[in-house]
DNA sequence: TTCCATACTGACCGGATGGTAACCATGGCC
DNA sequence: GGCCATGGTTACCATCCGGTCAGTATGGAA
């Protein structure tokens, strides 16, 4: 179904545009980037996305090389999804994004309502 | 028809992910920090874009205390858009993305379709 | 009196996106 | 055989977003 990366834009800021929003991709980066989870983790972390929707989107991650989807043939099966380096790499942009909101939020007046920055400690620290 | 801000998501990544991403915002951005830009001026420099889009795109930013708009009772009419301090202040996140969108564009072999990064230097420069 | 420029607005449309709900496949276990 | 868990897929649907195209308003110029 997907054979075909899908044209990016080609004006970089655009292309990074793109391949980072969708509706949960934040979130879930934030995730693993505290290391590899397995779909049902994911699931508990974030409740309010369905199973399909969570994996959609981590297909798109993986078809644009944020994310690696390892499989262990296990019963019942096991499948991993991590950050590639690549994936790593939006680290600091996603907290670029994040201050900015939060400067954005503070600019109109709804300071209250956002949450903060805070990246949790990596796994290996 | 928009007296109500559209509720922006609360976590703040999401927030700056919403706000700019538009079809366009980023390239009008682009050229509102080169200094104030009148719509005609606008849809010459950005022709692939039709004018009830941009009209779009800048009400959005505008809403979203991103762009001012200055209304200039002549005749014909002029008006003129331009960056506020907020938007001003998405320059480097911006920018940010944009090295970012190279990087990606290296790294799945798709170098040579991408722009570069480079900020026209500032009307005051 | 028609024409032009500027800056909008509105009707309509198609594709992408995200959402729900249900179903499928594997293979151990009771 | 029926049930469980995991990690999917599928059908279907509502909404959003950006796109085309045509229309509106003002007031000076020809």
């Amino acid at each position: 179904m997907a054979d075909i990366i899908k044209r990016l834009p080609s004006l970089p800021s655009e292309r990074a545009l793109k391949v980072i929003s969708g509706r949960w991709k934040a979130v879930i980066l934030y995730h693993l980037f505290d290391g590899p989870r397995r779909l049902s983790e994911l699931r508990r972390l974030v409740p309010a996305v369905s199973q399909k929707v969570l994996i959609q989107q981590l297909r798109e991650m993986e078809e644009h090389g944020l994310v690696h989807r390892e499989i262990f043939r296990e019963v019942p099966p096991r499948v991993e999804y991590s950050a590639t380096t690549l994936g790593q790499s939006l680290e600091p942009v996603l907290l670029a994004l994040c201050e900015w909101g939060q400067r954005h939020a503070e600019e109109l007046g709804e300071f209250d309502q956002v949450g903060d920055c805070v990246i949790r400690p990596r796994q290996s620290a």
